[in-house]
DNA sequence: TATTTCATGTTGCATTTGCAACACTTTTGA
DNA sequence: TCAAAAGTGTTGCAAATGCAACATGAAATA
């Protein structure tokens, strides 16, 4: 995975973070960022701990839209939280978090600050890698019934990692979620593909036997 | 819509071409580029036509992944098409189509090139702007019901153009395989929407009568 | 540590959905 | 211009799914 800072000096990350105006914030779990943050177009190095971006239904239902871990960043921009539906949930203690305003990037135009070019090859890369998880997701979603979902996400969670046993690095009703599938008939689901002998689950370790 | 050489003067665009070693190709309806490419990771630039990004599945079905048309781009590193079951297929005739290679643009360290910057940032709107529209998708796809998808799909199509009144840019095909449903299923449930009076639909225009 | 909140597994039931098959229309390309 | 290919609308039916409701287990927090 591509960090925001590869190959750029730490004086350098300095002196561009301090040139693009960053600012870095520590949050409690459950804080809400947008709330904290009055700005509407920002990209959050997250130092340490654990985000979820929401998105709220008009019906009440929440879907978890993203969810970035240390040293991966997330973006107002990158997310498509136009209009007010959407919140950045802090899932730890202690998540530290560095914002910058996505305009001071745009207007940057310091020819003289030449790790800008790094620093916009990474952030390239950094979305570029956003969008292949998006299309990932989008491959999940367009199966059409809940087994080929699961069977299809943990394809490529277990392609991803290279085996044939990974841990979900989600809740089982955050999968659901992710799946676009209710929780219940999930779980109904992935008892006939225990049954039918196609997976072995033990706690959150997926196993396939395929 | 942000074009890839905004901001960009004619003469520093053929420059910063040159030194990417872009090349410019013509193809034919139907034509499937990533066969005539021998490259694997590009960005290319549709100068007028229009592609479709499909994947193919194993059972042999296909899903639009993404429609690119004139002044946009697409890119292998923006569409996950890891592995070759993905195709990128020209729907026009006289299809024009600048292709770079990725790994140039990453690469590139030409100090002097200063609209380079400009690009970088462009690139990085457009590939912000794909993503806004991934999570349109996701948006749309993690509804449970058809007839849930199909009126978060035209409430974001209708919100994006102002009017309760559109043209759908998919056939009715396309856009069942847009929302992850049967085309026929889906076809039954837009009926039912247009007797229970939520929407008028002539030929690809649809009105929202609410 | 206690208690409250959240996650999980299960099941019955009404409804929705995918699938297959068919006729018909429109578009495409030779 | 005309035949072939692609798109559209419809329907019956079996199977899948969402929903509600509940019991139980695990985790968070005061």
């Amino acid at each position: 995975m591509t960090f925001l800072f590869d190959k750029i000096t730490n004086n350098d990350k300095d002196l561009l973070l301090k040139q693009l105006e960053a600012t870095t914030f520590t949050f409690k779990r459950n804080a809400n960022i947008l709330t904290s943050i009055k700005k509407d177009n920002i990209v959050g190095i997250i130092e340490s701990g654990r985000v979820q971006i929401i998105r709220n239904d008009y019906d009440g239902s929440q879907v978890i839209i993203d969810e970035v871990n240390a040293n991966d960043i997330f973006g107002t921009m990158i997310s498509s939280m136009i209009g007010d539906n959407y919140d950045i949930i802090v899932k730890e203690n202690n998540t530290k978090i560095t914002i910058i305003d996505y305009s001071n990037i745009i207007n940057f135009h310091n020819t003289n600050l030449l790790c800008f070019n790094q620093f916009m090859k990474n952030l390239l890369m950094i979305t570029t890698d956003k969008i292949i998880e998006k299309n990932d997701r989008i491959e999940v979603l367009t199966q059409k019934s809940t087994r080929d979902k699961l069977l299809e996400y943990f394809r490529i969670v277990s392609e991803k990692k290279g085996y044939k046993s990974f841990e979900l690095p989600f809740t089982f009703t955050e999968l659901s979620e992710y799946l676009g599938v209710d929780r219940s008939a999930m779980s109904r689901e992935l008892k006939y593909l225990k049954d039918e002998g196609f997976i072995k689950i033990v706690k959150k370790r997926v196993t396939l036997l395929y």
